[in-house]
RNA sequence: GGUCCCAUCGUCUAGUGGUUAGGACGCGGCCCUCUCAAGGCUGCAACACGAGUUCAAAUCUCGUUGGGAUCACCA
């Protein structure tokens, strides 16, 4: 007896979040770090992180919008315990699947005082009076209708809406745990509506009801939310339930005056994807926006992340996204990459550019430590499928000490020891040129930078002679360095 | 406009009354080097402003300025 209680209580304190996206169809990278702080919340402290589709406005509603959310998540192993695909001991999770939960709430709160029917027509566009247009409070008519005679015109099937009382006087505080004390006059509340005339209900109302139906114990979510959440409080206090704790986060920023938006044709967390952004530098760079763990450590697996994430560390002003920094931890996380993991990764980017036969895995191990992202490996590689008309001025290098005359002559050369290498690897072939500038009394630069043109026709490239050389083949090399010394 | 919130290098940030204001990205230089990278070393760079409290303020208070949010049958 003693021992179910105990287990009962432990299990009412655990920690629940919940990350409760529309489905848009597009993951914004903000929505994502969200998600990522809820998930941490729970698991620092042992407990579960939830799914939850808010797909009340049906008007905005896409189609295949959940996979993406399911697809995104799954990508950064950030997996949930409850959620509409798996089950849970609280669902339905997917909000029009709980018409009548919200209903039947909704009714009560009207009851209980925390609401009333409202049969005011909804204007569709209310006309704007230019810049000064000073929003007026709403003063509802039918805040005054008696609520028997409210129940008759409901029955005869007058289309209603439910709106929220807001009858306190004073000023509503709570507590926020990146904000602190918060302080809102509740004359500044509107008496918005809580059940649609659909009889869907809004965020406003469901949010409520759902988090206390789940036991969601931390709601994490945009700042903008904090001027509406003593009207939540509120609703909370006339039902009698507890409120949650509150862990409002600033946005993320495009720039200073602009949040990263769909609207504005930011990149979602799949375009960085697709732009070869790996997903655990994603998050590893965004759990970094707008929060930090005291020390000065910055690369951070998801599971580092779950031992030292605490949402006291949380910051209150908005983090601006910064590409740039995103690419270096993404080069960062390229280079940590096994030899086998990054050349899987590769693979694909090869195929889209490359038909030529060439030695695949050693391109793989030049190009490891060169790129930082996956999708700049085209640029890397389009020498090896043609070779680009070059201009013969590339030869001239005043640090390698070379110039056309002297490539014509140590091409020669550098082709007739070539020919004969049996073993064509990185290492021999290096040791031949080598010693085959020693045995000219050249430099190494004036053999081996010429070589290097020869095969790429480009200035910079992904690797020494030698390396590319070992990428082309004997053949090709043979081959590149031949036409070279025609066109010189 | 009312209300709420925010303010340290260009960017992300550390800092909770006494620090040469630290780190990371980026940028510059040097080293290494078969180009370019990677790696190592190093340099430049910030407390929005003004009062006040205090022996002492980036840190506390007030104001100013700047920015954001919110005031939907969207979330």
């Amino acid at each position: 007896m003693q021992k179910t209680f105990f287990f009962r209580t432990i299990k009412q304190m655990k920690a629940r979040t919940r990350f409760a996206p529309s489905p848009t169809g597009y993951m914004h990278i903000g929505n994502l770090r969200t998600a990522l702080y809820e998930y941490l919340i729970a698991k620092s402290l042992g407990g579960d992180f939830i799914l939850r589709i808010e797909d009340t406005d049906q008007k905005r509603y896409v189609e295949g919008a959940t996979d993406i959310i399911y697809n995104t998540l799954k990508q950064v192993h950030m997996e949930w315990d409850e959620g509409p695909d798996i089950g849970g001991n609280f669902g339905p999770y997917v909000q029009s699947e709980r018409k009548n939960i919200y209903g039947q709430y909704a009714h009560k709160l009207v009851e209980l005082g925390g609401a009333h029917y409202c049969f005011c027509k909804h204007e569709e566009d209310e006309a704007e009076d230019g810049e000064d247009a000073v929003p007026v409070k709403f003063d509802d008519p039918c805040k005054h209708i008696s609520l028997s005679e409210a129940k008759e015109r409901i029955a005869n099937g007058e289309s209603f809406v439910v709106r929220q009382n807001i009858n306190k006087k004073g000023t509503s505080v709570f507590e926020d745990v990146v904000y602190g004390k918060i302080e809102i006059d509740y004359d500044e509340l509107d008496e918005g509506v809580l059940l649609k005339s659909d009889g869907l209900p809004t965020y406003n109302f469901a949010n409520v009801i759902d988090d206390h139906l789940m036991q969601i114990s931390h709601v994490v979510r945009g700042n903008e939310y904090i001027s509406s959440t003593p009207k939540y409080n509120l609703i909370y206090e006339a039902f009698g339930w507890e409120p949650p704790i509150y862990v409002h986060v600033p946005p993320v920023m495009k720039d200073a005056q602009h949040k990263l938006s769909k609207r504005n044709g930011d990149a979602s967390f799949q375009d960085l994807v697709k732009k070869g952004y790996l997903p655990d530098a994603i998050l590893n760079y965004i759990a970094l926006l707008g929060w930090n763990p005291g020390t000065e450590q910055e690369i951070f697996s998801l599971s580092e992340l779950k031992k030292v994430f605490t949402a006291e560390r949380l910051n209150k002003s908005p983090a601006i996204f910064d590409i740039t920094k995103l690419t270096w931890m993404n080069g960062y996380y390229i280079r940590a990459l096994s030899k086998e993991d990054f050349h899987k990764l590769a693979l694909p980017y090869y195929a889209k550019c490359l038909t030529r036969k060439v030695n695949l895995e050693f391109l793989s191990e030049v190009l490891q430590p060169r790129i930082e992202t996956l999708a700049q490996i085209e640029e890397n590689v389009d020498f090896i499928e043609n070779l680009p008309n070059y201009n013969m001025a590339l030869y001239q290098n005043k640090k390698m000490k070379t110039d056309e005359n002297i490539a014509k002559v140590s091409l020669a050369l550098a082709l007739d020891v070539l020919k004969n290498v049996e073993v064509w690897s990185n290492e021999n072939l290096f040791a031949e040129l080598k010693a085959l500038a020693e045995k000219e009394g050249l430099k190494n630069g004036q053999v081996l930078y010429p070589v290097r043109i020869a095969l790429s026709g480009k200035e910079t490239t992904p690797g020494g002679a030698t390396e590319l050389a070992v990428i082309l083949g004997k053949i090709e090399t043979l081959n590149r360095i031949k036409q070279a010394l025609e066109l010189l």
